[in-house]
DNA sequence: CAAACGCATGCAACTTTGTTGCAAAATGAT
DNA sequence: ATCATTTTGCAACAAAGTTGCATGCGTTTG
């Protein structure tokens, strides 16, 4: 796992710092996603709130994770697949949340379908998120 | 327009009032989704920030509007369809969101497909959000 | 139409969430 | 070990959202 989260900071030329090794932790621990708040809670004292921030922007930029829209339109991250970078994104996959528990699942398998949209708006990215029950809590 | 506003508003039960009133007819005017920021700048200082807020989660609560998440985790509202309730929303359709206007725009015509899960997932509500150009911005 | 009731509103105070500038500390290269 | 460059923590701030309570308005009833 260390030697997992080294790898990844240098592949996307990051230096190596404690938050960064932590938060990466954290999401390779996690098989869900994770929101901004999840990731202060469990780091507690150790880092600031704004390193959290601007930790979790890096990443993004860098294609290492995801955000997640959610319909009650709180902000998610996930850890992308390795083949996102910092240009290009290949998350076109569904995102599972449970209305019970609310864990965040990216269903990494199960591709967007494609859909007709009426003549005049050029398409560039799709989303889909299904809401339902998970496994443990159905 | 001013009898329709009535309608709504008497069909679910609420009292007719000033700011729900205008609210209504904002969206009414509006062919896209506002988010909470574009309500207040249009109703300038006539009501308070509370009551855009307080008057929101009421028309939600009765199902005279939807949320949409967006990519960029921003609120947005639009009017449902006839036919949702308090309980049950019949909102399946795509939204369509211009990356460079903004504007957000519910196609109702355009059904979100359906989508197999894995198995043990039980599955409740679809999203399918498709960001790109729009007509005017293309 | 007047009176009375109950819900909606405005205001103030507060919490939560996110942003920015800057000095100190840590990192990676030499 | 030294130095240049990033990253971090802190403080201050801005934006977004929430709550309690007294007042005002809309609706109902007689
Ligand atoms: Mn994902
Ligand atoms: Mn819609
Ligand atoms: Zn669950
Ligand atoms: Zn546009």
């Amino acid at each position: 796992m260390e030697a997992q989260i080294d790898e990844i900071l240098r592949k996307n030329q990051l230096s190596v710092t404690g938050s960064r090794k932590r938060i990466l932790e954290l999401f390779l621990a996690s098989n869900g996603a994770l929101a901004h708040g999840d990731i202060e809670k469990k780091t507690g004292e150790k880092f600031d709130r704004v390193t959290v921030y601007r930790t979790l922007q890096t990443f993004l930029e860098k294609g290492i994770i995801h955000t997640i829209p959610t319909p009650d339109n709180s902000v998610l991250y996930a850890l992308c697949k390795d083949n996102c970078t910092e240009g290009h994104h290949h998350d076109n996959h569904v995102h599972f949340i449970c209305r019970e528990c609310g864990k965040t699942i990216c269903l990494a398998d199960i591709t967007i379908p494609e859909v007709k949209l009426p003549g005049g708006f050029l398409p560039h990215e799709y989303q889909m998120i299904v809401t339902g029950l998970c496994k443990e809590c159905r």
